[in-house]
DNA sequence: CTGAAAGCGCTTACAG
DNA sequence: CTGAAAGCGCTTACAG
């Protein structure tokens, strides 16, 4: 057989790729028609097809997508930029999208800046944070990219860091003001509402809250559901019950003993990450107090070390994968149609509630609502 | 300005992409010179190059990297598939992966299987993830990729899934014993050479031992480590002190507690991975031996939930960073150069210990050697 | 030092 | 239904 002896010669040659032409060749067609049986064209005979088909096989022939990238204009590439993969959020953030570009023919071309590490504590050093940025879009500009993807390291607002594009970009972990942005994140706000609905649910009256950084956007819109839940349950808003910490373990420690030992002392805490939720935990510790049994504690993140709290931490769960998902699935509406208008330009994904055992529920006098 | 008006006409075209042809014509040369002055060849007078280079800069031209490789037969891309990103190694590994390659202008298009989410805790059925990674490997290879990372979920054996391939490949956070292949993972025999010395030179000399699943590549290496240490300090190993768990919380908790209620308890434990730790500093907590006081003890991964741990756990820290980065050396050696014959096959990396709080220093009779 | 031309491996009107 | 040919945007001998 013909094909046979060409193909064994050109195994011969080390790492060999055949091409259309030698393929068309082998099947005694066209490359036109080589090409048009690849992209499934119904203008060919079955026949024909068939043949063709088997060459292919045969020779294990896989077309070239850069060529044909070339020609279409079209590279089914796209460019993520991480600001850190090394972040609890991202890599769920990317199995997400890669779920999503997978069944679609689309690929992740991934440039992760690192920030945290090149730029350590003064990861806003935003002359810098610029520079970074504006490589990483050219290079993926320079590769073709058909659209961007940009992952925050953390929430907060890049409006105006990367310039008008030639391709579309959706942001996720992060807020984009633009007009013609879009940004996918998680509602914070909702999120708070749930989490202090759960807790009156449980029975709690006197609720404490442990912030983030006082001025973030997270704090701000959480406090919102904070006190909106509180406003639909009739509760009185105890400014002792609000404590401004800064997202770490130790702020939750200092502030947990400040709320624990009040002389009026809430039932139930929420700290709005589960580091400070941790150091929660280590103050009720040292005051002898149980969790939950003495205090019902919820934190925020679900983040991995949170089930191995004790007692393991109840928890807001971030739809992570899921704003991936949407991130990309905007993307490429844009992509294929630029102007596909039902896309929300601010979206924001539910948070879940992830129940373990650091709420504990009390009962309550009938006469309260809810 | 003639080019100006090009330009400014250019522009208006929604996300229009000069090309060599129109920048060669606004700077009155050939495309050959545009080419050799972005390719920084040396034969293009200094006039010249500036002109084209302000040609450039004004247009603000980006030559496609897709013809480029189209031409030159290299994309500078290479291919890394993880088993699954949502494990903890594999983002600091790809980290690791990402600093060495931008650092060389090549890029990272990523391939996520997914295998955990896809496959649950069937992760070992072979057949179909034989499948997913042939699909992956020809889908990368489609994209011409110079080479191939991959990355594994655990540690374990992989020869023979992925077959002869065209470009080179290096596996990492896993093993294959092909001849031809590469890998990069860390020594696990050393590591827990030194997790031992370490708590002998603290003065231990009763070690306990939690390994993981027994049969696993690990827990034999690790055990060996452990072995070669006692040998080497004179220490006898007592049987009773070696408890095989199943890399779970519980098992350190179950199996911590029978070590601690031996009639002899050891005075120091060595758990293999850092949620075993977990369980036995909560075996400690239910029989009130505090940590590290009454038992010593020593983690395994260096987790992020480990510092969170009371006491924050002393553990092996994986060099994850490291393996990305010499297993992407490896492959860029190769893919330049296939013979370059210095590098390792299987190339392990000195794991590092953390000193956090969980050990605690024993006073030992002067007559005990080391 | 510079340019004309061929070619990388595809796709796509277009003609037949 | 099939094929010849042009072209995507680069690079690279080669000639001058």
């Amino acid at each position: 057989m013909k094909a046979r002896e060409i193909i064994n010669r050109l195994k011969l040659i080390e790492g060999a790729h055949l091409n259309i032409k030698e393929i068309s060749k082998l099947a005694q067609v066209s490359t036109a028609t080589v090409s048009n049986v690849l992209n499934n064209s119904p203008k060919v005979a079955q026949a024909t097809r068939e043949r063709v088909l088997r060459v292919i096989r045969e020779t294990q022939y896989r077309p070239s997508t850069i060529a044909k990238s070339l020609k279409v204009k079209r590279t089914n590439l796209i460019g993520v930029i991480s600001e850190d993969i090394t972040v609890f959020n991202t890599p769920e953030i990317i199995n997400g999208i890669d779920e999503y570009t997978e069944n679609h023919g689309f690929h992740i071309i991934l440039n992760n800046l690192r920030l945290y590490q090149r730029l350590g504590n003064h990861y806003a050093d935003t002359a810098k944070y610029r520079n970074f940025i504006a490589e990483a879009v050219q290079i993926l500009l320079s590769r073709q990219v058909d659209g961007i993807i940009y992952i925050g390291a953390h929430s907060r607002d890049i409006s105006g860091i990367i310039e008008h594009l030639p391709v579309p970009i959706v942001y996720t972990y992060c807020y984009s003001a633009g007009a013609e942005d879009y940004a996918v994140n998680y509602d914070d706000e909702a999120a708070a509402y749930d989490a202090i609905q759960y807790l009156i649910d449980a029975g709690h009256r006197k609720i404490g809250v442990i912030s983030g950084l006082y001025d973030s956007l997270q704090s701000q819109a959480r406090f919102k559901g904070y006190q909106r839940a509180l406003l639909d349950y009739k509760l009185l808003f105890n400014p002792a019950y609000l404590k401004a910490g800064d997202w770490e373990r130790e702020s939750g420690h200092a502030l947990g003993k400040e709320l624990l030992t009040l002389p009026d002392p809430p039932t139930a805490i929420f700290a709005m990450n589960d580091l400070m939720a941790g150091g929660v935990i280590d103050a009720a510790n040292e005051l002898g107090i149980a969790v939950p049994e003495g205090v019902s504690l919820i934190g925020f993140d679900n983040r991995e070390c949170s089930k191995f709290f004790a007692p393991p931490l109840t928890t807001m769960a971030l739809p992570l994968n899921e704003m991936g998902k949407q991130a990309v699935q905007i993307l490429m509406n844009r992509i294929v149609g630029p102007q596909s208008a039902t896309d929300a330009h601010d979206d924001r994904l539910k948070c879940t509630l992830v129940e373990r055992q650091s709420v504990a529920k009390r009962v309550v006098s009938a006469a309260m609502p809810g």
